[in-house]
RNA sequence: GCCGGAGUGGCGAAAUUGGUAUACGCACCAGACUCAAAAUCUGGCGGGCUUUACGCCCAUGACGGUUCGAGUCCGUCCUCCGGCACCA
């Protein structure tokens, strides 16, 4: 090796060297305490970017920080192969899915290794391969047993052009996007699993997290799950014998119920239809027309609503209630049906503004009675402009008044069960996951259709139920699976008669789910894992993602865990002890706006140029002024999200072939905090590299003059500066531990080089230094090249090698992170700073365990204090040991 | 609209959780080395003021409060980013 850094020899001869010798390959071992390290995987598509560079950074730093914490740590990777890409591909392209896939992995694993990732590669897994699907089938047989995967009809995104289903992405903005042709809804027969068995378990359960989870993504979780605790309560209607239900999380307001507004779609109003006159279903027919308009995030809709005619009775009060249809009520929540309030509720207060129905007021705030008029029929006028949907007082509610809304809601529950119309109950805004896909490019969906026997599970030991070499990709029609005879055809495993098999595929949602669990048992052929091996490594200690992954994947996953403990498979709730959720990597886009013909309000349609292509100019600040493009248009800029068809895109390889790989991964840590955003500015990096030369310059220097320290020497034996030196090599130690702990990356980058920068002032000739000098140099030469391992590893393996000798590499040599010494990293003599009414005045100078009193002396003995303190009153003096003095005088 | 997060130099960011605000790095400026350049090394680098000092004043989105002391806690407001969107 050479005097000179060269990071792409050092890169190679080290990748080569962990390969061979396994160094990353773990084995369970119940006599080592393990650390689970687990990155989010990769979907194959094509090419690694700065966001996955970004996190397998982080997770390797982690990764190597344990396994020099002695850690027994299992760091695996893989590949969420299964997906849409893929299939339209081989649309385009007229590829094939599994050949395009393979291909991308090949490229991409390449351009991991080349970044130095210390996986244990053994384990890699591929959901497309047949050895991985299988158990995604074993798993949805298991679910089938259990009552848990069970088949409805429901509705997708449909192209009426191409006949196809379309995902919520591809029907975008209500258009299809390959046709454009206007999307509709249509009911298809599709496999659900039922998390929403588990919904209370998902809520509860996040106590277990709390403390490693950011309170951000639990809270999406939450309203994901969105419980909401109230009442089911029963309103007679009229002149039949017939009920409608409806939640309500307020049953204390329900003497102000105005109104039962129901959906469209509820039974009530497929009884009744027949008696609506004309223009009650023009107005039902219009609603439910709308409804099966694909609308894209649109804007408040206006509220629409018709009286049906029909009663309803409150048997609270007795009182009659006309029955509405409106487009607010939503089938699927609750029970389709809504008692309206529009004193106490938002909602029911615009519609019943807009239909002048009544409004009565049956809740006043606490402590503000009788303010509010108790005029029964209060009109809507005297309701100033919203509705009070506070807690209170109750009012106007016959025996009920006077209670407070806890109380009320409580008992008028009570109440209505009592008398049997009625009971406490709970509503979950968390659907059941739907997880049919008509699609090849999935796992098959293990179901037989029998005309004797019907819907037939297949046995296990067909599994895998293996996707066909060939199909035909058009885009259209059917999934490609169906149209494949000798794929669909096949025997009923119950009677053995000719059968059909589910042509439809499950969510590639389902691969991620357990994904970390076969990676601890990979070449298991029999069960997705060993029980028993999967027992000491999960659950994961520690997970790293982005923080998209929020509610779907980090919520199925959650489910599926549950799920496979309900299976007896693994004895716990919860997969993942810690999540950091890092930020996205953005950059500079620059692009043309063109104007939507169709939405001439709306955003322009962006033409996005790539930045190499566009001329730019910037002021002093690095503002831009203007940027155009290479035909003289003038370009908007943005600060976007990397990617492809954005031209912002930062091609890892590239970096690692200029820069190195362990600059580019020490300086995307370096750079920001990280879950905060990362704007990509690439003049940092070479700060990077320049400090990985400034520490390799320095070991080569002294490398042959610390290859053989002194055993320990007693700490009075060193020189002042020495000491110093080894002061701060034992405080970076500890700024270090602690920050990888609490998952940060970038300061003790920092800390790093301040070490370093403290061994450049550490001003001693390499020819003249003391025995003692040479145990600092080497102590904080061997401290810092540790610590660096999990920043930059090949650098810190080079080096390392160099001051020891050998190149069996840290790991194999046994080599572990420094520990810190308390009674090493304290100065003899700090600066306290001293304070006159709060003010910064002077510094002092005194032993750190220096008492409070003679701190206060010596603080009032100071002679630049003395000119603020003269001729003045002392009023008090606040002595924080080792950190300050403060000195309160009056007048 | 509701919920969550964040506002600190030219820039990315630190700040031991209420105790020296601006660590570390980038960019920039000056010097050394060099025929020269690059690299490297050394020094400077929030703003203002003057008596140029181990000096003073101001500054962490704005205003106010609590405290001996506030970037950090409380209140009101502004701005930006993210999530949700009629969930009864």
């Amino acid at each position: 090796m050479d005097e000179k850094y060269f990071a792409a020899k050092i890169e190679d001869k080290w990748q080569m060297k962990w390969l061979e010798s396994g160094a990353f390959e773990v084995e369970m071992d119940s006599d080592k305490p393990k650390f689970y390290q687990l990155e989010m995987l990769p979907y194959p598509s094509g090419n690694l970017h700065m966001g996955h560079v970004r996190n397998y950074s982080i997770g390797d730093a982690l990764a190597w920080y344990k396994r020099l914490k002695g850690f027994n740590v299992l760091h695996p990777i893989g590949w969420d192969s299964f997906g849409q890409p893929a299939e339209e591909a081989a649309i385009k392209r007229g590829v094939n899915p599994r050949d395009w896939t393979e291909e991308n992995i090949k490229h991409m694993r390449g351009q991991l290794q080349r970044l130095g990732l210390s996986y244990d590669w053994r384990r890699e897994m591929f959901a497309h391969r047949p050895d991985y699907y299988k158990f995604d089938q074993w798993f949805f047989l298991k679910m089938y047993e259990m009552g848990l995967a069970y088949k409805k009809l429901s509705q997708v995104n449909w192209c009426p052009n191409e006949k196809a289903t379309l995902s919520n992405e591809q029907a975008s903005g209500g258009i299809c996007w390959r046709c454009g042709a206007a999307v509709e809804r249509k009911d298809l027969e599709q496999w659900f699993f039922r998390t929403t068995n588990y919904a209370d378990q998902l809520l509860d359960d996040m106590a277990e997290i709390e403390a490693g989870w950011a309170e951000k993504v639990l809270k999406r979780q939450r309203d994901w799950i969105g419980r909401s605790e109230g009442a089911f309560v029963d309103f007679a209607v009229k002149d039949s014998d017939e009920k409608i239900r409806v939640f309500t999380t307020r049953i204390d307001t329900i003497y102000g119920a105005n109104a039962i507004v129901v959906a469209a779609e509820h039974p009530i109003i497929e009884a009744n239809y027949a008696n609506f006159s004309y223009e009650t279903k023009a107005v039902i027919e219009k609603i439910k027309a709308d409804k099966l308009k694909v609308t894209d995030h649109e804007a408040e809709i206006e509220k629409e609503g018709v009286d049906t005619g029909l009663k309803a009775v409150n048997l609270f009060s007795g009182e009659e209630l006309p029955v509405w249809a409106a487009n607010y009520v939503l089938i699927e929540y609750g029970t389709g049906a809504v008692m309206s309030v529009p004193a106490h509720d938002e909602r029911d207060y615009e519609f019943a503004r807009k239909y002048d129905l009544p409004i009565k007021v049956v809740i006043e705030p606490h402590g503000k009675a009788h303010e509010i008029s108790n005029d029964n029929k209060l009109a809507h006028d005297e309701m100033i402009d919203s509705a009070f949907s506070d807690y209170g007082v109750v009012v106007n509610s016959d025996l009920w008044n006077g209670k407070t809304t806890e109380d009320a809601k409580r008992e008028m529950a009570e109440y209505a069960e009592r008398h049997g119309f009625g009971e406490a109950a709970t509503t979950y805004r968390l659907r059941d996951w739907g997880v049919s896909r008509q699609r090849f490019w999935g796992a098959p969906i293990p179901i037989i259709y029998c005309e004797k026997c019907g819907v037939v599970p297949e046995k296990y030991e067909n599994l895998p139920i293996e996707l066909p070499e060939k199909a035909e990709f058009t885009g259209t029609g059917e999934s490609p699976l169906a149209k494949v005879e000798s794929f669909v055809n096949t025997t009923c495993p119950k009677c053995n008669e000719p059968a059909k098999r589910e042509t439809d595929t499950m969510d590639t949602f389902v691969d991620s789910c357990w994904y970390y669990f076969r990676y601890t048992d990979p070449k298991n052929s029999e069960m997705p894992f060993d029980p028993k091996i999967a027992a000491y490594w999960t659950p994961v200690d520690q997970y790293i993602g982005g923080d998209d992954h929020a509610v779907m994947h980090l919520i199925y996953t959650r489910f599926w865990t549950k799920a496979m403990r309900d299976m007896e498979l693994i004895g716990f709730s919860e997969p993942v002890k810690r999540l950091l959720t890092q930020g996205m990597v953005i950059g500079e886009t620059f692009f043309d706006e063109i104007p939507n013909p169709d939405e001439p309000e709306g955003k322009g349609k962006r033409v996005y140029f790539p930045p190499s292509s566009v001329s730019v100019e910037r002021d002093a600040k690095g503002k831009i002024i203007s940027a155009k493009s290479a035909e003289g248009t003038t370009l908007k800029s943005a600060v976007e999200r990397m990617s492809k068809s954005k031209g912002n895109g930062v091609d890892p390889d590239e970096m690692v072939e200029i820069y190195g790989a362990d600059a580019a991964r020490l300086f995307v840590l370096f750079a920001a905090p990280a879950e905060n955003e990362l704007v990509w500015n690439e003049s940092g990096i070479e700060g990077a590299v320049r400090f990985l030369q400034r520490v390799w310059r320095f070991v080569w220097k002294w490398k042959s003059k610390i290859q053989s320290p002194k055993s320990e020497v007693q700490n009075e034996e060193f020189s002042s500066d020495a000491r110093k030196l080894r002061q701060k090599t034992h405080q970076t130690i500890k700024r270090v531990t602690e920050n990888f702990e609490s998952l940060q990356f970038n300061t003790p980058v920092a800390a790093l080089m301040e070490l370093s920068n403290a061994l450049y002032d550490f001003k001693v000739d390499s020819e003249t230094a003391s025995e003692t000098d040479l145990y600092a140099i080497r102590e904080a030469v061997e401290s810092l090249i540790l610590m660096l391992a999990p920043f930059a590893p090949h650098t810190a393996e080079e080096l390392y090698a160099q001051i020891v000798g050998n190149e069996n590499g840290m790991l194999a040599n046994g080599a572990r992170f420094p520990e810190y010494r308390e009674e090493l990293a304290r100065a003899d003599e700090i600066e306290i700073p001293v304070q006159v009414n709060g003010k910064l005045r002077s510094r002092i100078l005194a032993a750190p365990d220096t008492a409070n009193d003679e701190l206060e002396i010596m603080a009032l003995a100071d002679a630049k204090i003395q000119e603020y303190t003269n001729g003045k009153e002392i009023a008090k003096v606040i002595v924080v040991p080792k950190r300050l003095v403060n000195i309160v005088v009056k007048g």
